[in-house]
DNA sequence: ATTTTCAAT
């Protein structure tokens, strides 16, 4: 099935542009989401659908998938004709990693649909240098609210070229310094989400008497 | 050494 949303792959510029996980990002004043949706249908998961969307007229990306959720995962709320409560995974690749706002909101809803569950792929982290940033604080939350948050490798920018790229036959051409980048960016983002395994544990101790 | 960021001109 083919979004209704955007039914048009990427254009390889754009993906390389936008994707680029390069220390000094200039002009990426935009940002890109390319999604996979899965039906959890018992222990199979079944694609779904597929697309990617833009952030638009002052909304943050993010907010914009979950404006078309609805038409995206038919039956995630309410139930289908036999009365079941349908289930979906969606994992995402989004050029930058969401804004601390988005991350409050993702992480609510998130809270209120526990038949979604969410995967989130990022080339560069927004707004993540000061130690006590609000987006950093946002990027806990999201963990703690179940959604795993990982930093983009080759094999991910190779995935996303080969299913949201209109590449016609041209193979994916990693950039200079993709790999060392993403391995600073991985560094940086485990460090990031450290203090949220200490609080899960103190919270495993407490439970254990301990 | 320092550079940027879901714009605003």
């Amino acid at each position: 099935m083919i979004s209704k949303l955007d039914s048009v792959l990427l254009a390889k510029k754009k993906f390389i542009f936008h994707y680029k996980n390069m220390r000094w990002a200039k002009g990426r004043h935009e940002t890109y989401l390319c999604f996979v949706i899965k039906r959890r249908v018992g222990p199979d998961s079944l694609s779904f659908d597929f697309g990617h969307l833009r952030n638009r007229s002052g909304c943050h990306v993010e907010l914009l998938f979950l404006r078309h959720l609805a038409a995206l995962c038919p039956g995630l709320w309410g139930s289908d004709s036999a009365g079941v409560r349908l289930s979906y995974s969606i994992t995402w690749f989004c050029s930058w990693s969401p804004c601390s706002a988005c991350s409050h909101r993702l992480s609510d809803f998130l809270s209120r649909t526990p038949n979604l569950r969410l995967r989130i792929f990022v080339s560069r982290l927004y707004f993540c240098d000061l130690e006590d940033s609000v987006e950093r604080e946002g990027l806990r939350m999201l963990k703690r609210a179940g959604v795993h948050i990982t930093v983009m490798t080759y094999k991910d920018y190779f995935y996303c070229w080969d299913t949201f790229v209109a590449r016609r036959k041209t193979g994916f051409k990693p950039w200079d310094g993709l790999q060392q980048n993403s391995v600073r960016l991985a560094r940086k983002l485990y460090r990031i989400l450290l203090p949220c395994e200490t609080e899960d544990l103190r919270d495993a101790f407490k439970l254990m008497g301990l």
